[in-house]
DNA sequence: CCAATGGTTCAACGTTTGTTGTACCTTTGA
DNA sequence: TCAAAGGTACAACAAACGTTGAACCATTGG
């Protein structure tokens, strides 16, 4: 499997991650990546309920304005949230969404805070 | 004139808000608004250089966010960020946005500073 | 080698978006 | 009363978006 393309925060425009999180797909992924941590991709489309070419879809939005980070391991892959170099390039601006979302349906495992500094 | 229809902050959806925010365009009355406080819409699209039309679009989408107020005193119109009332609904948010706007062409009127108290 | 698994890529689609121009409405000023 | 000014509403269009399904690629396990 080729490397993906992953954007350099630094280069994000301001208009394009707010375009990233202006779905609601992807408000919730990125809002799982908070909570969970790194995560199987498997994991989050089934999750929720998308098909995997969907999932894939948002997953390139998220990696091209710098909000996550994908690694594979074997066939199977991650996300991370890139929070420290998000909020090094927007600061404030992911915590402020985090902050902001409505809490999804029955998380899978028990909330704890939320917040950036916790996800490296 | 009628009256334009402007949504109640506490009924925007985090996404609804994120997208109004997600356009340069917007961004760029946003940061407008901000640093001049309430202004005429003509000031406004004349600085901005678009069409009336174009204009009354975006503001449109930006009412219909609860971003901002506009009202009319005989045939002109002037538009205001509703800054209170956005961060009550959403904490934080347009502070991170403010601040992590690359700062546009010659301001027409010094520069103070920026964040939200101010601007009422 | 073969089949199954985890994701990507592509074409296709319907919808939404941003932009322009024109027609229109309302208020002011002569 | 009439014309001009400040904005809105509408139709039109190209571009982008979200979604789906099918084909494809890479990796693992038998």
């Amino acid at each position: 499997m080729r490397d993906a393309f992953h954007a350099d925060p630094a280069d994000v425009p301001l208009a394009a991650a707010m375009h990233a999180l202006s779905d609601p797909l992807r408000l919730r992924i990125v809002e799982l990546l908070a909570r969970d941590g790194e995560t199987e991709c498997s994991v989050i489309y089934s999750a929720l309920g998308i098909s995997k070419s969907n999932a894939s879809h948002h997953f390139r939005i998220l990696r091209e304005s710098g909000l996550i980070w994908r690694n594979h391991q074997g066939r199977q892959q991650s996300a991370r949230l890139r929070g420290d170099e998000f909020n090094t390039r927007f600061p404030g601006l992911l915590d402020a969404v985090l902050s902001n979302i409505e809490p999804g349906p029955a998380a899978h495992r028990p909330v704890q805070q939320q917040g950036v500094d916790r996800i490296g």
